[in-house]
DNA sequence: TAGACATATATCGGTCCGATATACTCATCC
DNA sequence: GGATGAGTATATCGGACCGATATATGTCTA
């Protein structure tokens, strides 16, 4: 979601495209960069939806031209709504998280716990389903296939740890019981059925 | 690279384009799903360009029509070559590799080694900017994004360490000892110079 | 003062995704 | 027996993002 990265940059001041290019790439520690084939229609699309709006006359002096830009009103309230916005459930949403993550400091404790819980259950799903696949491939054999499964296990569980942790940490500085009903749904398996219901 | 999984599919038997569909998500542990919007028009593409041909005549009685694809002599080499190919340096290697890797067993060893090795020395490189980032972004600072930057670092280190076994397991395996001026490399950090020159 | 380099905006083609449409088969239940 | 719904199967559409590329202009330095 650039959206919602480049609205996250110009929270916090008015920027040009370039600009938010090279901030996005080092605020997260070169873990995703943005393509300008992106960018400059992404910030056209979000002036044309008044998101965004140009600031008049600061190509002062300095060099080339440069159309900078600043949020909107309308603007702060879709930056919220993405900010929150459920995952889609794919791949994709691995890096959404990060960016998500990034801008975490704007939403309320609460939220924020709601959100980590989210995606901890996604992983947790994840899981489980590498956790089937890599017992049903047990001798059927690739040896790249069943390492290349072990290793998505591990990592899952790493970042379910990564998230517990994280979660754990909010709670103690807010002071935030979990919601016993909660806690089971994060670990153990969902049922497709129980959640299409 | 939908187009590498699909021949590698249609490598080892005939498939129609649901089934693919189903074997891929299985293959892969769920870790990498398909959509249709994307399969089927590579199919077609790839028929375009004749890598893989339509089986005649096998809709045979049971219940709906099927259009079974099987890969061609032409084909056959555009899998490999897509399988050596070079990594497009950005996150969708992420996802491309692991492709890769579950087709591996097509590759002789010292290609297998060569492409470990590569990616190994890419993510070496994206270690030593994350690094960087954590360093310059020490006291200047959101916790959530130091968090993420940290566990960048964390799935990094672990993911070269992973390499390095299946390297190891590799050169045990078929007597390969590394060539000495490459095992440097893959753990120093790269200058963009030097690359570049 | 020429060259390389960083800054800055913009467009193009291509890949993939999610949603949706369509249609057929089969089992189940009333 | 006929409705309902789930699974199978192909296909298209709009949208997001990428990589490459084009095109300027300013700045540093040899």
């Amino acid at each position: 979601m650039l959206e919602l990265a480049i609205l996250g940059l110009l929270k916090e001041r008015p920027m040009h495209g370039y600009q938010l290019s090279r901030e996005l790439t080092e605020q997260l520690g070169g873990l995703w960069k943005v393509s300008y084939g992106s960018l400059y229609p992404t910030l056209k699309r979000l002036e044309r939806e008044g998101a965004v709006e140009q600031v008049p006359g600061t190509s002062a002096g300095t060099g080339r031209k440069r159309l900078v830009y600043r949020i909107t009103a309308p603007g702060e309230r879709l930056f919220i709504k993405l900010l929150e916005e459920p995952p889609s459930d794919t791949q994709a949403e691995d890096a959404r998280f990060r960016i998500r993550l990034a801008f975490f400091r704007y939403l309320p404790p609460e939220t924020r716990i709601r959100l980590l819980d989210r995606r901890r259950a996604a992983l947790a799903e994840r899981l489980e389903a590498v956790k089937a696949a890599i017992a049903e491939a047990a001798d059927d054999g690739d040896d790249y296939q069943r390492a290349l499964m072990e290793h998505g296990r591990a990592a899952s569980e790493a970042d379910i740890a990564w998230l517990a942790g994280l979660i754990q940490q909010e709670r103690t500085k807010y002071g935030i019981t979990a919601p016993v009903g909660q806690r089971r749904r994060a670990s153990a398996t969902l049922r497709r059925k129980e959640r299409t219901a």
